[in-house]
DNA sequence: AACACATTGACCTCAAGTTG
DNA sequence: CAACTTGAGGTCAATGTGTT
C-alpha cells in the first residue's frame, strides 16, 4: 500500500534524524596516560547504547501506534457517543473562523482570559471554553477552517460565481492578466493600491457611487455574495457546501457546515468573511493569508473594519444593513428563515406574551433567576 | 427493504516560510 | 540548521436521497 509505505519511509527518515551521529572511533592503540579520555569514551559507548535502546523502543511505539491508526475511524461519526470534547473544541474553532473571525488576533494568546474582553462573541466563547484559545486543536481547526473554505471558494465554485472560464480564475497567470477582475477589485493602475470597499462587493459591480443612501443599501449585497431568486453564492457555499450553488435543484447533502455547527443565521462576521473572500478569489494572491504577498491587501483588517462596521449599524438599527442582512439569510437559509419568520407565528407569540404582561402581579412571588 | 451513487468534512502528508 | 508553523492538495469513510 502506497501511503503506508510512506508512512513507514517517513517515520525510519525521523528516527535516523533523531538519533546522534556516532563518533568516529579512536584507533585501539591509546598513547599511555590518557586514560581519562578512554573513561570518556567509555561513557560515549554506553550512552550510545543507551540511544540505540531508545530508539528501538521509540520504534516499537510508532508501530504499535500505526496499528491503532490502521483500525481508527478517519471520520467522526454522528451519534453522541463518538463526540468527543476534543471533536467539539475543533469544531467551535471551525465555526467561530467562519462567523466570528478568520484568523485569532495575536492578542487573543496574550489575552488575560480572566478579563472582560471587549469583543462579545468572543466573551461568550470564553464563558463555555474559557481555554480555548491556548489549546492547540482549536487553532488547527481554524487553519483547516481557512485552508478549505478558501480553497472551495476559488477552486470549486468560483467559476460559477463569476461567470467565467474556470482557468480564468484557477490559473495564477490568467487572474493576474484579467483586467474585468482589476476593475472588480478597484485597483489603481496610477499607485497599484486596492480599494478596500471595491466594486464587487456592492449590487450590480457598480461601485460607491454617488448616492450616499444608494450606496448604503447596495453594499455587502454584491451578487457575488449571495443572490435572491436564483441560487445563494459565496455564502452558501460557506454554509451548505460547493454543490449548493453549482448543481440544480436539490442535492444530496448529507452533512453540510451549517448543520454541523448549528447555524441558523447568518453573523456580521459571517457577511464580512464572505466579502474579504470574494476579493481574495480574484486577487493575485496565492496564498490566504492576513496580508496578501502579491496584493498587499490587508485582508485581515479589512475583515474586522467590515465585521466592526456591520455590527455597530445592526445595533444602530440601521435600515440598510437590517436589509442586507435580511437578504442575505432568506437567501441561504431559505427553510428556516420562512418558519422563523412568519408573521403568523410572531403575532401569535406577541399574543401570548401580551397576555402575561397584562396579568395580575403580586409581590410576595419571587424569582432569582 | 436494500442497494448504488454522489457529496461531504475529516484526516493525512508535504512543501514553503519563519524563528532562534 | 533544526524545530516549528502555516496552508494546499489528495484520499477516505459516513451519509442522505433516489432507484430497484
Amino acid at each position: 500500500m502506497p501511503a503506508s509505505h510512506a508512512t513507514s519511509t517517513s517515520r525510519a527518515t525521523r528516527s535516523r534524524a533523531l538519533t546522534p551521529r556516532p563518533a568516529p572511533l579512536r584507533s585501539a592503540r591509546l598513547p599511555p596516560g590518557e586514560l581519562e579520555e578512554e573513561e570518556q569514551e567509555e561513557a560515549l559507548r554506553l550512552q550510545q547504547a543507551a540511544n540505540e535502546e531508545l530508539e528501538e523502543q521509540f520504534e516499537a511505539a510508532n508501530r504499535e501506534l500505526a496499528k491503532y491508526k490502521l483500525k481508527k475511524r478517519k471520520r467522526t461519526a454522528i451519534g453522541p457517543s463518538a463526540v468527543t470534547d476534543v471533536y467539539k473544541l475543533a469544531l467551535a474553532a471551525k465555526k467561530f473562523t467562519v462567523t466570528e473571525e478568520p484568523w485569532a488576533s495575536e492578542d487573543f494568546f496574550a489575552k488575560d482570559i480572566h478579563q472582560e474582553p471587549d469583543d462579545e462573541s468572543l466573551r461568550r466563547l470564553l464563558m463555555v471554553l474559557p481555554d480555548a484559545f491556548l489549546d492547540p486543536k482549536f487553532t488547527q481547526g481554524m487553519q483547516c477552517q481557512r485552508s478549505t473554505t478558501a480553497h472551495r471558494i476559488r477552486y470549486v465554485v468560483g467559476a460559477t460565481i463569476f461567470k467565467c472560464d474556470p482557468t480564468d480564475i484557477t490559473q495564477a497567470k490568467k487572474r493576474r492578466s484579467t483586467p474585468r477582475w482589476d476593475q472588480l477589485l478597484g485597483l489603481d493602475p496610477a499607485s497599484k493600491a486596492y480599494d478596500p470597499l471595491p466594486p464587487v462587493l456592492y449590487t450590480d459591480d457598480s461601485g460607491a457611487g454617488t448616492n450616499e443612501d444608494a450606496e448604503a443599501a447596495r453594499l455587502f449585497r454584491s451578487s457575488y455574495i449571495t443572490r435572491i431568486g436564483h441560487h445563494a453564492r459565496t455564502l452558501s457555499c460557506i454554509f451548505n457546501g460547493p454543490s449548493s450553488i453549482t448543481r440544480e435543484g436539490k442535492v444530496n447533502t448529507p452533512r453540510v457546515c451549517a448543520k454541523i455547527w448549528g447555524v441558523e443565521e447568518l453573523t456580521p462576521g459571517a457577511i464580512a468573511f464572505a466579502a474579504i473572500m470574494v476579493r481574495w478569489v480574484l486577487s493575485p494572491d496565492d496564498i490566504f493569508e492576513p496580508i496578501g504577498r502579491l496584493s498587499g491587501i490587508h485582508y485581515h483588517n479589512d475583515f474586522l473594519a467590515y465585521r466592526d462596521m456591520i455590527t455597530d449599524a445592526l445595533r444602530k438599527k440601521k435600515k440598510p444593513i437590517h436589509h442586507v442582512l435580511y437578504t442575505h439569510n432568506k437567501a441561504v437559509f431559505p427553510d428556516m428563515f420562512t418558519s422563523l419568520r412568519s408573521k403568523k407565528a410572531d403575532d401569535r407569540l406577541a399574543a401570548a406574551r401580551k397576555l402575561y404582561d397584562d396579568a395580575s402581579e403580586d409581590e410576595d412571588y419571587t424569582y432569582d433567576g
